[in-house]
RNA sequence: GCGCCUGUAGCUCAGUCUGGAUAGAGCAUCGGAUUUCUAAUCCGACGGUCGCAGGUUCGAAUCCUGCCGGGCGCGCCA
């Protein structure tokens, strides 16, 4: 049980002395000042109002009634109306013999009970290499994943491909223009061609390897090789920047399989499609969105919305307890309409979260770099993880709330290197490494836990670390229910930074055995807890650096 | 014009969901610390009308209304 919960027991059993029509939720929270204890709670003012008492009278009735389980709360106070709650030190002690119990496994929690979901992930068009702006989206959806996976949900990644569609045509005609082009041919760029220099390096490859003999071939032919050329590099970007893709869904699969036809069956039978001047209409205003949207054009082909409609039912069959689709804040136009679509199929609005994040701006020395898959002006992943290495990109994208606009600055994120936050955190645990590295060639060999007399962490930097140290499960949890990750790296920075503080003031190997052994057993502690925080990001914890 | 996100220290951002105690970090700037397990470190100082104006409340960065600035989106485009 999670000391907050234990807290909160204790909490509650007092109010039952209390008389009141509703009780409120208890909240419980971590104040800024040291004495104010390690949790406090306002209860008391949301009950003042009733029992027409001040917050400072039913604060003190309080505490005078709980009995603090001796075991966890040392002592309990009342402060101008607040309750504040101090955390014993034994409860500390054998939350550290729980960490180097458990070891890659502190933090994890049962919270998701096994259920099942399924996060649709990155999704970029296979039109062109992945970019800057994709790579904070897969760094977060990873991660958030990766979180859930730790609160005991199944998660299943998936990347959708809109592999179909006049994008497509225009790849391939974009691709020919340039393999005719190397063919010392005359060509005239399609209008809505792709200009990025990626497709020259294709026409290239194809050319060295198939001379001309493609010459007459027809767009059909170039739109495949692109694609699969393409989807190979992003492939090799996303492992090389360590996300994991479970399950790759090609739209173009939707309706060969006739999925598509089957849901507009559907929806017809239901009676939320009409035609309208030559179209045929959705009836998403029924179901919240701003107005009914288009499914078919006047000339017969189907828009994006179909084939989306059918891909979430397709999903839906797929039995999953939940959805989650991280989308990049450019798409949240077209939120409101799956939604609406999402009802109309009979299934539960609260099925389906749309997390957004919103776009990174990215920057070179103060200056704003333009964005354009189709002009072909863009910084690549490959770029940032040449240029400023995959660690410090995917500590940097997820160290911010997925809602705040991202300012990257490459030069900036260059340039800082030696001071930024991820080396900052690499740092105590390459610290913590050599401390044990020496410890062995010292011959000083660690003890088991269990042996080992905690009592002797009594500084105020060794009390803070033991505090720290417990939160942990509780940040993960609530990154777990926000589908917010960002808690995570500020966590491991505090961590990181309460460790280099005690560093700086206590040795840990020491002529005294005692507590030379005591010590070891907590930087094992924060080793492992910044191990186990890195592992959520993606990131090696260095054994030295 | 409408919608979504956003505005907190010189810069980049936590905190806003769930109102609470003296609004917190990092970077930058300035001053200091090492005969010691990694100085990619530590300690200290400086720095705030929480965009503006109202409202609700015992209490507002947080909730409500209006306004202003920034980003994104708003097609029978993809």
């Amino acid at each position: 049980m999670e000391i907050r919960e234990k807290i909160i027991e204790s909490l509650q059993e007092a109010l039952k002395k209390i008389k009141v029509k509703k009780y409120p939720e208890v909240l419980l929270e971590r104040p800024k000042e040291r004495e104010h204890g390690d949790f406090s709670t306002n209860i008391s003012f949301s009950l003042a109002k009733e029992l027409k008492k001040s917050p400072q009278e039913i604060a003190k009735r309080l505490v005078k009634d709980i009995r603090p389980d001796s075991k966890v709360i040392e002592r309990v106070e009342e402060a101008k109306g607040f309750i504040n709650f101090f955390l014993t030190e034994e409860l500390l002690f054998e939350n550290l013999v729980e960490i180097s119990r458990k070891e890659q496994d502190y933090g994890r929690s049962k919270m998701g009970k096994g259920e099942r979901i399924q996060i649709e992930m990155v999704s970029v068009n296979p039109t062109g290499p992945l970019h800057v702006g994709h790579s904070r989206g897969a760094a977060f959806a990873d991660t958030l994943a990766n979180i859930l996976e730790a609160s005991d949900y199944q998660v299943e990644r998936e990347y959708y491909i809109n592999d179909i569609g006049t994008q497509m045509e225009n790849l391939g005609k974009s691709l020919r223009a340039r393999y005719l082009e190397l063919l010392g041919e005359e060509v005239a760029f399609p209008e809505h061609g792709y200009q990025g220099e990626y497709l020259v390096e294709i026409a290239r490859r194809l050319k060295d390897r198939e001379g001309d003999k493609h010459r007459e071939e027809k767009i059909e032919f170039f739109t495949q090789y692109a694609y699969s050329d393409i989807i190979e590099s992003i492939k090799k970007d996303l492992e090389d920047f360590r996300i994991r893709i479970d399950s790759w869904k090609r739209e173009s699969d939707l309706y060969k399989e006739g999925k598509v036809k089957e849901i507009l069956k559907n929806l017809k039978k239901k009676g939320y499609l009409y035609e309208k001047e030559g179209a045929l209409w959705f009836r998403s205003s029924q179901f919240g969105d701003e107005k009914d949207r288009v499914i078919r054009k006047k000339d017969g082909s189907l828009t994006y919305l179909a084939s989306d409609i059918a891909y979430h039912e397709d999903k839906f069959k797929r039995r999953f307890d939940h959805l989650i689709n991280i989308w990049g804040a450019d798409h949240h136009g077209y939120v409101e309409r799956l939604q609406a679509a999402i009802s109309a199929l009979g299934h539960p609005k609260k099925s389906l979260d749309i997390v957004l994040y919103q776009l990174v701006k990215l920057s070179r020395s103060g200056k704003p770099v333009a964005m354009s898959t189709r002009r072909g002006e863009f910084i690549t992943l490959r770029e940032v993880m040449d240029e400023v290495g995959r660690d410090v990109a995917r500590f940097s994208f997820c160290m911010r709330s997925s809602y705040s606009h991202l300012d990257f600055d490459l030069e900036l994120a260059k340039k800082e290197s030696p001071e930024n936050p991820v080396y900052y955190v690499e740092y105590a645990h390459a610290r913590i490494s050599s401390i044990f590295k020496k410890a062995k060639e010292g011959k000083i060999e660690k003890r088991k836990i269990q042996g080992i007399d905690l009592k002797l962490l009594h500084t105020p930097e060794e009390k803070s670390i033991l505090k720290l140290l417990a939160l942990f499960p509780d940040i993960i949890t609530s990154c777990a229910r926000s589908y917010q990750v960002h808690s995570i790296p500020n966590y491991l920075r505090e961590v990181a930074s309460e460790f280099h503080t005690f560093y700086n003031r206590h040795r840990v190997l020491s002529e005294d055995a005692e507590l030379t052994q005591a010590r070891l057993a907590l930087v094992e502690g924060v080793r492992i807890v910044l191990r186990n925080g890195l592992r959520l990001l993606g990131i090696e914890a260095p054994q030295r650096m």
